[in-house]
DNA sequence: ATAAAGCGTAGAGTATAGTCTATACTTTAC
DNA sequence: GTAAAGTATAGACTATACTCTACGCTTTAT
């Protein structure tokens, strides 16, 4: 697929997907029998590597996380202990992120409780 | 207390504690008293907003909306309903992050199996 | 065959959230 | 009383993540 139904595809913006690109993070390919243009073509592996993203920047992530994250879960040959370490980190940041996120909901609710309080 | 004081009560820089002052989100009041310098004093008002920003920003909220929040809890006089869609809004929001957090953390707890078989 | 839409690259511009520097005055310690 | 440390203001600078514009070429539709 082209760059217009990956984009349509994944909600991102043809601009955003080539900013993804630019930063390694994802590939397109431009087909050989063709010499006219250099067109680039997605495959499903660049759908799922832009949902890996979406999912992982709404955690908080940065891209160059997320780009580590996806290098090793797609093409890691060799494994550093130190890559090992960096993810278990990031697990035990998502379970302190957790926590936080039950606080501010509490807070939230309890702001809610006292807009709806006054507003009799 | 002191902005020095507030800082390492609190963990932020006394220049992003600056930085929060100038948005607005805390008050810190110069001694009426005293007039050869022009310090500001924090109370612990100013300590509960900061927990409450530092809490709010790890959710991913902006600074814009956490200045909502704190404006709403500790100001608010008259409520408006549109205030109150709004943090049931985000409300919502961190339900949704809660799910991606789930598959994201699943995601890295993948990866982790994958450099630990990999390590063999 | 020509206009409209799509693709590519490169680089400029924007928004958010800090972070740092310069300058000047004040307080504290020795 | 002098140097070091603390405080204030203003503005410059940085990093991250987009977002947009300009330009030129290609494809598609009519």
């Amino acid at each position: 697929m082209l760059i217009n139904e990956l984009s349509k595809k994944t909600g991102l913006s043809i601009h955003t997907i080539r900013y993804y690109e630019n930063l390694g993070m994802i590939k397109g390919l431009t087909d050989e029998k063709v010499k006219s243009n250099n067109y680039k073509h997605y495959d499903s592996n660049a759908v799922e590597r832009l949902e890996i993203i979406i999912e992982a920047r709404e955690v908080g992530f940065s891209l160059a996380e997320i780009k580590k994250i996806l290098t090793t879960w797609f093409e890691s040959t060799e494994s550093k202990p130190e890559t090992l370490e960096l993810f278990e980190a990031k697990i035990k940041e998502i379970d302190d992120k957790m926590r936080y996120f039950k606080q501010t909901k509490k807070l939230l609710e309890k702001v809610c409780e006292k807009l709806k309080s006054e507003e009799r």
